[in-house]
DNA sequence: TGCCATGTTAAACT
DNA sequence: GAGTTTAACATGGC
């Protein structure tokens, strides 16, 4: 479920069916306080990068589904002990399992910088930019990871954006050319709404062109699988195609 | 069966 | 105190 566009397809099921609600009953073993939940009505549904953000009137509650997290409305299906949170709202029962819960107070427009999320129609590629002009020594494949730069973006997109733009993940950001950066910071965004298109259409494995694969489908050379930069995430690249600037 | 992974945080190290 | 490493969470695919 992890990155930020299957968090968007989640938003976009769940919305419906949860806006405008009122919360009859909230239980499950986040540690979160149920009660302040309870009676109140649920305003709106958003997500930043990889969080779901379910807002009450006077707070919000994040979900983050890390590696594992999952869902279900109306049927639970998972065990008690994984069972996070489920909320009763009216007939409808929400289960969030394996996630993190958190409660955020306040207006989250002042927690979440909405220009920073690959996604999101607010999204600043200038800003992007900006923030990659202060990290030169950081590789590319850490940059593209850090959710202070591209909320969404995961392993997943990282290594479809970096075979792309034919970018060697340890290229460190302050050597990258001005226009390679440029579709650096393009690509993260545009291979996003490609991974959520596919992704709707359970079609997103089959287009996998570096993730996991063995062989370059553009020099047919094989691949390489590396654990690379600080973030120690698994690397899939083409040493041949992948340029690595120094 | 055992290992590994679309992720993040916090504790335990140096 | 800063920076780095490890553990924890818990499930499903291979």
């Amino acid at each position: 479920m992890p990155e930020g566009p299957s968090i968007l397809i989640i938003k976009e099921i769940l919305a419906p069916q949860m806006t405008g609600k009122k919360i009859l009953s909230a239980s499950g073993n986040a540690k979160i306080d149920m009660a302040q939940l309870v009676d109140k009505k649920i305003v709106q549904l958003r997500c930043w990068g990889k969080h779901l953000l379910i807002s009450l009137p006077d707070c919000t509650i994040r979900i983050h589904f890390l590696m594992f997290g999952t869902y279900s409305i109306d049927e639970q299906t998972k065990q008690d002990r994984s069972l996070r949170l489920k909320l009763e709202l009216g007939k409808k029962h929400i289960y969030f399992y394996t996630c993190s819960v958190k409660l955020l107070d306040g207006d989250i427009n002042l927690i979440y910088d909405w220009e920073g999320d690959v996604l999101n129609e607010k999204w600043s590629m200038a800003k992007a930019r900006k923030k990659l002009k202060e990290m030169p020594g950081t590789m590319v494949c850490d940059a593209l990871l850090d959710q202070q730069v591209f909320a969404g973006v995961g392993n997943i997109i990282k290594n479809e954006v970096l075979y792309r733009i034919k970018l060697h993940p340890e290229t460190r950001i302050g050597s990258i050319p001005p226009r390679k950066l440029s579709s650096l910071i393009n690509e993260a965004r545009n291979y996003s709404f490609d991974f959520l298109k596919w992704k709707k259409a359970f079609t997103l494995k089959k287009h996998w062109l570096a993730h996991t694969k063995k062989i370059c489908s553009r020099c047919q050379l094989p691949l390489l699988k590396k654990y690379c930069g600080k973030t120690k995430r698994r690397s899939f690249f083409c040493s041949n195609c992948q340029i690595k600037y120094k």
